[in-house]
DNA sequence: ATCGGTTGGAACGGTAGCGTTCCGCTGAGA
DNA sequence: TCTCAGCGGAACGCTACCGTTCCAACCGAT
């Protein structure tokens, strides 16, 4: 991953002293039709040349930020802001759970953050290299999940014992397959019981 | 859905009288290497001239039989075995769950069959006809779930008003997330102690 | 033995993306 | 004002796949 765009903000463009950098606006355009062109064709199909092209922009600009296709996929992909940064203390574990679920829903309702995650999902069996590039996000959305299993041990809701690696396939994978898999809806009484449901799960899940 | 090959049974090649009939073996062989090669590069990169060069054919010899992708995936798809004619009464909810459980893990621990899968779902946001070939498995999954209700209903396990769409999604979806998306390991204590965990779920999943 | 349809193989023209290179233009730093 | 690097755009040679067409060889049914 050594691009000649290495200082991952591109909004210090021809700031620089010396001579011309590449420009933030050819970048975000870049950037903007890599996804679009992603959610719409799906990461095998993407073709760069038609990034390029949509972006409105020569395809050598598109080469001289990154050398291929999984760098760029991957230099993009760590730039996504994480926006995990809720606490998230609402008094009970089914409290906790449901605005888990709901921030999970929030992202899942994105059409095109849907696409490009299922197709996502595919691709990586395929390249490794992407892998790497989520790993934050699967570390991020982990750690959200302990802190709601620390606070619900706290306040005695699960036993200490939980399985915690079962649990984070328990809370997130229902929804996930609900909305992205099956494309099915997901109402705010849906989340709301799958809130409850989830939550009498957690509570039986210490090892016996 | 209008091939040339009408019986869908390649078995009975060369029986017919009058004259020559497309012969069988060139059949599975195309069939056979159009899964391999969908597992190898994803039905976005899948083409149908490497198919017929793996499977050591011509390709006039597959377009006799299918007139694009999409139409012979949709033709293989709806000829896989659905095999699922267990009965499965084993005595208790959990027992059923673990022994639905298993039989999904059976599935997904083919990594052919993980890979096409985890394609195929991201697939067919771009290629709705997909989506018709596969109703029928999910439909036999999800009469298969609706027994398992019925019969823990029958034994007063769980409420008759327990939701069954909701559960459908409670009991197939941790497992197909750890195994096909996270490439997560479920060895049979896992599978046991998610089948008491979703029980649990279950039985609370009552409307309030 | 003849007939008819399938076979593997090769080739067709067309489309498309890759990654590179060159062009003349623009605009900001010196 | 001059310089210089990024800019859009066009073209390069290359590879690959599509869907079709032709061929001689083959083989089972009649």
């Amino acid at each position: 991953m050594e691009h000649k765009r290495s200082d991952g903000n591109p909004k210090a463009a021809r700031v620089l002293s010396g001579a011309a950098v590449m420009r933030a606006d050819v970048t975000n355009a870049l950037t903007r039709s890599f996804f679009e062109e992603w959610a719409r064709t799906g990461y095998a199909g993407l073709s760069l040349e038609r990034v390029a092209r949509t972006a409105g922009v020569g395809k050598a600009a598109l080469y001289r930020r990154w050398p291929d296709k999984v760098s760029m996929a991957s230099d993009l992909l760590s730039h996504v802001g994480l926006t995990m940064t809720d606490v998230e203390e609402h008094g009970s574990l089914e409290a906790d759970l449901q605005a888990v679920l709901l921030a999970i829903r929030r992202v899942l309702r994105h059409p095109k953050v849907r696409r490009i995650l299922t197709d996502l999902h595919g691709e990586i069996e395929r390249t490794p290299a992407l892998e790497m590039a989520i790993r934050p996000f699967q570390r991020a959305r982990r750690e959200r999940i302990n802190g709601l299993i620390n606070r619900a041990i706290k306040r005695r809701e699960v036993s200490p014992l939980v399985d915690r690696e079962m649990a984070a396939d328990l809370i997130a994978a229902p929804l996930y397959w609900r909305i992205a898999v099956l494309g099915g809806r997901s109402d705010r009484a849906y989340i709301k019981r799958l809130a409850l449901v989830t939550g009498a799960a957690l509570r039986a899940s210490a090892p016996s």
